[in-house]
DNA sequence: AAATATTATGTTAACGTTAACATGGAAGAT
DNA sequence: ATCTTCCATGTTAACGTTAACATAATATTT
């Protein structure tokens, strides 16, 4: 394992000097053809690979961008990811990816590394609500992007589902079907404010002139065993619902096998509908579940295009950070009573959405 | 976005030298209490953060590990990435995370743009056959190894999935059902030889004394669409099979949807088998498919583990490189003829495992 | 007390690249 | 013929860190 050869090396195999090679290789500047092609030939003799790490040193940009999210292997996350790498390639930057497993201990120490590692741009769901260390992000002019979760106080831009909107979508079907009393399963988040799934699902009640009650929102830790628990407690209390709102995904399974274990029929014994899908086979899934379909995928095109925005033109922002909302696209489904026809590989494709830039509706 | 501040500049403060402070960072040399404390201030006041772009220019390392797959959001690659990512955590590495998209063009682009981001070591699901790039990265002293398929000719360490033998496993069962004409739908691959399952599959039959009708395997591209055409091949085609095994997950969605637009009774029609698992689901997808479940969280484990010596230890091979397998569980279900017992949580948990490395086997 | 090791620090020169400035010559304009 | 512009190239000094060597002061051994 000789040492690499370096700029040096090629410039003098060249006989020009390393500025000339630099030139070359970046086009910078115009390289004579006689030079060109010397050091063309230098470059093919010698296997000369230019070093990045020195050129980031002197240039101040790596061409990486961080990603750290709570779980890279969720459905959603990984579509998400794939999402950012594709647009991330297209313009050169490269994807540093860190799993903080929702720990706030390991988020923190992740934003240190990246740190240091001098990334040009990072996209964060974040696990803490801790703002100091955002804030040296931003204050050293990085810029950061929040997905699908933000913090309150850090003034950054945010990409995310429509989690109200589409909850709201979600309710209403429930109640178009005829459901008066529904329960909602949802993850344990902060419980201080009611989280935009649980005042999308609010506002729907009222809309129909529904009573809300908040004993019907049961808060569940992200396992299948809590969330499999959670539907046994509404089913064996008092009244049982018309319909068991699940608000995300992760805590389905958990609901399906409880309702095949105790033989409770969808929907005829009480409906079902979850807040996002379930993945690439989720139509095969017995019962079918209606559900509202998210762009995970477009959720991190879009992030991705913007930070890429933001590193090439900065934050020249007179309304303040943008907020981004991509709304879903309810399928209806066995679960609420749909006869459940045939799915074509198209239905999956690109459709026409409605993305919601701060506030205003725009057709992309 | 003033400069930050550098080694110097917290020198500076401390009333030290530049040196001293590395030192007093890097634990590298001892340091006198009072500097200690003088550097501590210093780099509290200053909001000093070491440049790794820097210290990686200077050693020759820059924690970094690239990972480059076919596709990082299919299931099974999520899960081995999050492996990978949790062994690397551990040991201070981070990753760089490429999707090749299974093209060779993008595969090259990566391979180039990464050595040239000074990795520290790589691991590889190829997509190209093509040698050179991969030796140029082993030739500069980069660990590189491949995981889930390999290029032959380069002399790497392998980890992957065992399929020739989960292969001959999910075929024997099928027989032992009573099947004796079994089609195959598998990915295309390279022609030339069969693939290590189709390999496995054979041997089964062999062990059998069942007569190997190659027309019987189908090469299908990797999508819903074309899996559903293969299974209208075979199920329109004079003879009907016993079973079909489907030799990846990703085709067991577009056989499944031809079943259930043609009505074909599983398994009173025709058994179905798969390769591998269908994600976290799989058990709620009717009909239930008998599968082989892999370690895809292990594999991720291993294959960061194995790296990790790699770049420690370096080359110290008397044997040449390793190659690990990671055998999978056959799980029985409906679409052989189960009853399809509940699923509890358990079943998804750690598990004893044999691992084959270079042809013994391991317990681990 | 002298010799030797150990501790705590500093100085200089890399690592491989590019920014900034400098220069000599050729082409074009006046 | 002279002035200007532009092209092609070179020189020097950074970017922020650590390796290697040097040194002074203190502690330990003989």
């Amino acid at each position: 394992m000789r040492k690499s050869p370096n700029l040096h090396d090629v410039a003098r195999e060249a006989g020009v000097s390393a500025m000339t090679v630099s030139r070359f290789l970046n086009g910078s500047a115009p390289v004579g053809s006689y030079a060109r092609q010397q050091i063309t030939r230098a470059i093919e003799n010698l296997k000369y690979r230019p070093n990045q790490i020195a050129k980031s040193l002197q240039t101040r940009k790596t061409g990486n961008i961080a990603v750290l999210l709570g779980n890279i292997s969720s459905p959603m996350s990984a579509l998400t990811i794939k999402g950012i790498e594709n647009v991330s390639f297209g313009n050169r930057y490269n994807l540093l990816i860190g799993n903080t497993e929702f720990s706030e201990e390991k988020e923190r120490r992740y934003l240190d590394i990246l740190m240091q590692k001098q990334i040009d741009g990072m996209i964060l769901a974040p696990s803490s609500k801790d703002r100091e260390p955002l804030q040296e992000i931003i204050d050293r002019g990085i810029p950061l992007l929040f997905l699908d979760r933000h913090v309150p106080g850090v003034q950054a831009d945010y990409v995310g589902f429509d989690f109200e909107n589409d909850s709201y979508n979600v309710t209403e079907h429930l109640i178009d079907r005829g459901c008066r009393t529904i329960s909602v399963i949802c993850r344990r988040a902060d419980l201080i404010n009611d989280s935009p799934q649980v005042k999308g699902f609010h506002r729907a009640l009222e809309r129909a002139s529904i009573p809300w009650d908040r004993q019907r929102i049961l808060y569940c830790h992200p396992s299948t065993e809590d969330a499999y628990r959670c539907m046994g407690e509404i089913m064996e209390s008092g009244t049982r619902p018309d319909a068991v709102y699940i608000a995300s995904n992760t805590l389905a399974s958990g609901v399906l096998r409880y309702c095949k274990d105790k033989n409770i029929l969808i929907p005829e014994d009480c409906m079902l509908a979850c807040f996002d899908s379930l993945g690439e086979f989720d139509d095969l899934i017995r019962p079918n579940l209606t559900c509202n379909e998210v762009p995970a995928f477009d959720l991190g095109v879009y992030v991705a295009e913007l930070l890429m925005r933001r590193i090439h033109d900065g934050y020249e922002r007179p309304d303040g950070p943008q907020r981004i909302t991509l709304p879903g696209k309810l399928l209806i489904r066995e679960s609420t009573g749909d006869a459940g026809g045939p799915r074509t590989g198209s239905e999956t494709g690109a459709r026409r959405q409605t993305v919601r830039v701060s506030g205003e509706a725009v057709t992309g």
